[in-house]
DNA sequence: CATGAATGAGACTTCATTCAT
DNA sequence: AATGAATGAAGTCTCATTCAT
């Protein structure tokens, strides 16, 4: 028997099922939910037909159907999909780094917020600001396994910062907030204001570096021990 | 000047018509903006039905017609006359105010928009965007009237804090973003998450003060003559 | 003032309201009832499209879903309201009428039977018997309204009948089927087969009359003292 | 005659096919045929899905598409196969049995429809009166193969015992529905509101035997040479 | 032969908008 | 000016049917 180079892609070695149509089975509801949360972040939920989240995953509008029973799952899905498994990326990160905590912020913020914003989930903050109202599931979900653990882990590295006498004395909840609101908002105007076509627009990327710095700058500000 | 019984209260003295009609009349185009006002902050426009608009400013669907021609142009209306105003008040406040630059940025940043995150008004940044996508004409609106004036208003404060050497040199527009994108993130988060019934709230008034010190003493940190 | 000869039909005395318009209004529910009736008969619930009994009464589409929420809610409404009025004039007409038990089921089955077959609530009996299996709660409502009801009337005149020496002495239950199911039967193929153009036909009301003679011969043979 | 060990099964002497292959393979059409007719009963034919069908009898949605063209077409086969068959062993039951017009009478109705009315072929009634309407080709056949054979036979055994004196003179046509039709809608009961969970039911063997009896009784009265 | 993923016509239902009253 | 009955375009979802594997 002759040597055989690798086997076309399209096959598997026991043949159990034709492989192209099987890849392309599994690689579906990725490729709904992507289109989903373009098209939702586009236009709101209620305005982006089925049928053209669909289309633009390259499919019928039939065929959104096989995977996701409603639109409205559809947009559960997206939610939890896209949130869901960044913030675990992000508490691992943190908890492979040593060094003290405007290190460790520089990395969580700058670094981990930088590759958010850059990627289409940033568009998910969008939808929950939008849609949470209409669909009170999504509030429970996002608060529990999106805004808890964040605010929690960022709550946790300031507090070991002004412990640790790197920064002054300053109440935790709202400093969170002044680190953190303004990367949520750039996310959100990078799909609003941000996608249209004028002439006033915001660096994100330099924006994120300057702020955390800014930020940083004020809590170090009159700290016992600043680094 | 002659003593004269007052007149009955739905009557105006020259007979015309009844003054409470007349009022409600004139007092119609405002009570359906504030209606859609607030249905469309809480559901989203596409999903706000024309005639609970309607039912909530207290008359019937065919009445919202007669003052609006279209739920679109109503959707542009509620924006425009919610926003231009206020932008004007603020341009005056601080034409009228006197003092450094930490003092005018207090002002304009604490008093005025904690004035604004209370009113209803603070749900038009919601709808914005939501809706510019959507309704490209809002984004010229928004930006020339509203996000244009206020940012070069706070930035020219900031240059005049710089050049009296109460703040360190920082890019400007970074800044303003630094100190301004929390305080509508903060009026979005009432609007969206903030009115769910979760056990999670961000306290906003006191937030917004918290926030202008903080991000203040960063701006003062390393400056030649901090006030 | 003038005399003035009647005002004309479409205007009311108080003129609370355009009459002709609330006339339509009012009457909607009894055309929209009526239209779905006869097409619900003609191809059954499923097949008939909601326009087309929207059609069918003169007016659109949307106009159906002003008076019934739903397609199966107008089902369930042609159900009870073709049959549930029916039995209460039935039961009226028997405690109105005397005479032997002969006489009365000749009332009841020949009288009011031919009147019913002949008008479009017969069609009510194919739809109840087509669509209880996917609507349970019409089970409900005909069993209680109407098989119920009619089922213990006919049976106290058998056994009047019996007891007075009329009749011999037969189960109940099932004479008063063998009496009703042919009459069933025949409103049932006026609205299946014999709606077909086809060249074989049950003359309906001919076998009323002859059917309840037969049946009724059945029961007076060998009866003590037969009418 | 060699003794021969006996094959395995699930494979033919020749061993060209597994038996049990071979053997499902060839059951298919009626399994399917089956299926349909029980799904078909139950939930009419607009409302009852391909892909139920299918399920049912064991195989995908696919398959049922080898054996019969269209939906339509195995509705058609359904009926056609479940009452031609049935039609055709009653005449020859007749032909088979000497005896008195009452006998015969006794032997066809009660033992005959009996057995029917435990058959899932009872069924058929129901569906073939729901749908004659929609798919006017089941007229012609059902008239021809079902309606007139059975008609005429009953018909002609009539005319036999009025003939014989055994009747008295009553009109062919009629006495035929009156024995007929009752037992006919049983059928028709027993798969809709008899299938149902409720607490009113009609015992169908018991009344089919005292409503035979009864109508005889009937034609008895008054002949001239009553059996 | 058998499967089940994919399709798209078609049905139900909603809702912005009109207009007779 | 005000109403609300009526409309019909448009959207969500279903399901008979096809076809690559």
């Amino acid at each position: 028997m002759p040597h055989r180079s690798a086997p076309p892609a399209d096959e598997l070695a026991d043949g159990s099922e034709p492989l192209q149509r099987r890849r392309r089975k599994e690689a579906r509801p990725q490729e709904l939910l992507d289109a989903a949360l373009a098209l939702f972040v586009e236009k709101g939920f209620a305005a982006a037909r089925a049928e053209e989240v669909a289309q633009r995953a390259g499919v019928s509008k039939g065929t959104l159907y096989l995977y996701f029973p409603s639109k409205e799952e559809l947009l559960k899905a997206v939610i939890t999909q896209n949130l869901g498994s960044r913030i675990v990326a992000g508490a691992e990160l943190v908890a492979a780094h040593p060094g003290t905590a405007t290190e460790l912020l520089n990395v969580i913020l700058v670094d981990w917020w930088t590759q958010l914003y850059d990627s289409p989930a940033a568009g998910v903050f969008k939808l929950v600001i939008t849609e949470v109202r209409n669909f009170p599931e999504i509030a429970g979900f996002y608060l529990r396994e999106v805004v808890q653990p964040a605010h929690d882990l960022l709550g946790a590295v300031l507090r070991r910062g002004i412990a640790a006498g790197e920064f002054r004395d300053v109440p935790i909840d709202h400093a969170v907030h002044s680190l953190v609101l303004p990367l949520i908002m750039v996310c959100l105007h990078r799909h609003s204001l941000g996608a249209c076509q004028v002439d006033w627009q915001i660096e994100g990327r330099d924006f994120i570096g300057q702020h955390v710095q800014l930020v940083l700058a004020g809590l170090r500000a009159g700290a016992p021990n600043p680094a």
